[in-house]
RNA sequence: GGUGUGGUAGUUCAGUCGGUUAGAAUAUCGGCCUGUCACGCCGAGGGUCGCGGGUUCGAGUCCCGUCCACACCGCCA
């Protein structure tokens, strides 16, 4: 037996104990007449005390030992003299008496330390010490907790856990698929899957009712901070259900969650916001209401003084900063510049500070007066001590970075605050968006989601019209999850198609599969996927998700641990008959 | 594909207007130290300034190219 107890168990309740812990040397204290080691595992920090007087060769022998040694102590749990209140284990120590050195360590790259001085390239590299520090190894031990949490929950509500291929087949629609070379079958290709999408809705077809699954998914496209290549959903789907059957579903879970994990209840239910007015009070389909300042529409307000901006544009529209009246000409530059960016696009930003003193100064004193600044306040809500911030411009574009410039005003106003959430539902998606490049309409989620049934006959003469029968779970400004309530129809299922611009034979060759299995009595049914890494990254107030996994890929898409992608044997290749052409080579 | 920021000791960073031997902290190694817990004190070693080219009497510093990392836009049904 190698141990009897772990670093993180023994308390002053053991004191007299003989004892026999083994882990890794996190730091040695020689003080000369004595030595200090701190024994690290996965469970916590034990001290242990070697002495001079007592055995000056066992302690000479441990002095020698550097950080990272994986050892095997011997001794009797001790309380100690001096005391560590920040350690559970800080009031006894393990008075040593034999040790035994089970690995020697290299020195690590980095300090393994809660604050490692470490770079995040350098950690990814060595990530297997990387997860040795605490916070790293805590979001690793919260992604389990959460994974269990959720596997009680839908077990208890008679979900059954099925487990769907991950080699399938490629679909034009949606993400970039990663492809696998059939040796079998050389030129032909299985594709990952971006989520088992059909495949769920072919359990319903089978009659399991109520499905899920924590599963991996797959998609080719560039990564970001909250997105990774591989990533894991928890994939959901029940039958004979309507829309609210299925959020009351999942709210349940999201609650549970919650009061598991961060011990927090809900009591109310949550928010069902339509999309049409999550973008028009907030310019966002995944707006974080934690705090308010929502848009005011002020386009048929403040036009009609010769300012050209305002006149000229299709939409204007502004916030109302609290207790930001006092701004100096620094900060409101500082808010012009933000929304100038780029990436944001706005072409310059009109403010009105609202002084305490009930004075109005405003960015465009020469079109408006007083009384007009005045009106535009009570339009916006704004009294005195606030700032109201106005972009102008193209609709859809103003509403974009006036979101933007609500999130920016949130942060600094310190109004977005980790610890709390405010989850909610948007409802009512458009089913269809127009891609103005290639000149046609594309599924906003999926084709397989279902139309309103009110909407339905817009289907064929105003397509862009029809809502979807869609709903994404927000919270904090992300998007946890999405689904809808499928077709399983298999006449709207065909209109579907047809608006998207699949002909029937293109149909039936990439979802031919579906289409049949329709044909054999499928169920109402609908459904929704999570993003378990958000989530547990927003579990753990995070806004990357890539210290919940274990092993997460490079902003490239790289594992550079593992060191790939990377080039294969020529004979691999040859075996799959597949030619790489140089780079640049012209196609 | 695009924009921005960065790449200097094992590590995290500083390095002024282009100018002498490229610094600090930390880690490591050696010495001292019996109650430390970010131990303390003294000392030492440690550099292809990402890579390639250019300008210059002289480049870590300026210019061009390139690679890598991070954040964002596009993309992600």
């Amino acid at each position: 037996m190698y141990r009897t107890n772990t670093c993180g168990e023994l308390n002053i309740s053991n004191v007299g104990k003989e004892v026999t812990l083994c882990g890794w040397i996190q730091r040695s204290r020689d003080l000369g007449g004595m030595t200090f080691m701190d024994l690290r595992d996965r469970y916590g920090i034990t001290q242990l005390v070697f002495n001079m007087e007592t055995d000056s060769e066992l302690c000479e022998k441990a002095r020698k030992l550097g950080r990272e040694f994986v050892i095997q102590a011997r001794g009797l749990v001790r309380e100690r003299s001096n005391k560590n209140p920040k350690l559970p284990t800080g009031e006894i120590e393990i008075d040593v008496n034999e040790i035994t050195v089970l690995n020697r360590s290299e020195l690590p790259p980095f300090t393994i330390e809660d604050m490692s001085d470490g770079g995040e390239e350098l950690r990814m590299k060595y990530r297997y010490l990387d997860l040795r520090r605490t916070p790293v190894k805590n979001a690793i031990l919260l992604r389990h907790r959460v994974a269990q949490e959720v596997r009680k929950y839908m077990d208890a509500i008679g979900f059954v856990e099925v487990e769907t291929p991950v080699l399938i087949k490629s679909t034009p629609e949606g993400a970039r698929d990663f492809i696998v070379p059939s040796r079998m079958q050389p030129g032909s290709f299985y594709a990952l899957p971006q989520s088992p999408q059909t495949l769920k809705q072919l359990l319903m077809v089978a009659g399991f009712d109520r499905y899920f699954q924590i599963v991996k998914c797959f998609r080719d496209e560039d990564l970001r901070a909250d997105r990774q290549p591989e990533f894991t959903q928890i994939d959901c789907e029940m039958s004979f259900v309507e829309r609210d059957d299925v959020l009351e579903t999942f709210e349940g879970l999201a609650k549970y969650l919650f009061r598991q994990i961060r011990g927090i209840d809900f009591s109310e239910p949550f928010l069902r916001l339509p999309y049409s007015e999550a973008m028009e009070f907030y310019g966002s389909d995944k707006p974080d209401l934690r705090f308010g300042m929502k848009f005011k529409d002020l386009t048929e307000d403040v036009k009609g003084r010769n300012f050209a901006v305002f006149d000229s544009a299709e939409y204007i529209g502004g916030i109302c900063a609290k207790g930001c009246s006092e701004y100096s000409r620094k900060q409101t530059d500082e808010l012009t510049e933000f929304v100038k960016k780029p990436q944001i696009g706005a072409k310059g930003l009109i403010y009105v500070k609202f002084g305490i003193d009930g004075s109005l100064k405003s960015s465009v004193d020469k079109f408006y007066s007083p009384d007009d600044l005045k009106k535009w306040a009570e339009l916006m809500g704004a009294g005195p001590g606030d700032l109201m911030l106005l972009l102008a411009g193209e609709k859809k574009k103003t509403l974009t970075a006036l979101s933007e410039l609500r999130l920016e005003m949130g942060n600094r106003l310190g109004l977005r605050n980790r610890d709390k959430f405010f989850p909610l539902w948007v409802v009512d998606f458009p089913l269809l968006e127009w891609n103005e490049e290639e000149k046609r309409y594309f599924a906003m989620h999926h084709p397989f989601t279902s139309p309103v049934p009110e909407d339905l006959h817009l289907m064929e003469t105003d397509p862009g019209k029809v809502r979807a029968n869609a709903y994404d779970l927000v919270i904090n400004g992300v998007e946890i999850g999405g689904g809808s309530i499928r077709i399983h129809d298999s006449s709207v299922q065909k209109l579907m198609f047809k608006v998207l611009g699949f002909t029937e034979a293109e149909a039936e060759e990439q979802f031919g599969f579906l289409l049949n299995a329709f044909r054999y009595g499928a169920p109402p049914h609908g459904g929704v996927a999570f993003g378990f890494d958000r989530w547990v990254a927003m579990f753990g107030g995070q806004d990357t998700i890539r210290d919940f996994i274990a092993f997460p890929k490079n902003n490239s898409g790289r594992d550079v641990m593992l060191d790939t992608p990377a080039p294969v044997n020529p004979k691999q290749l040859n075996e799959l008959m597949i030619d790489i052409k140089k780079k640049n080579q012209a196609l």
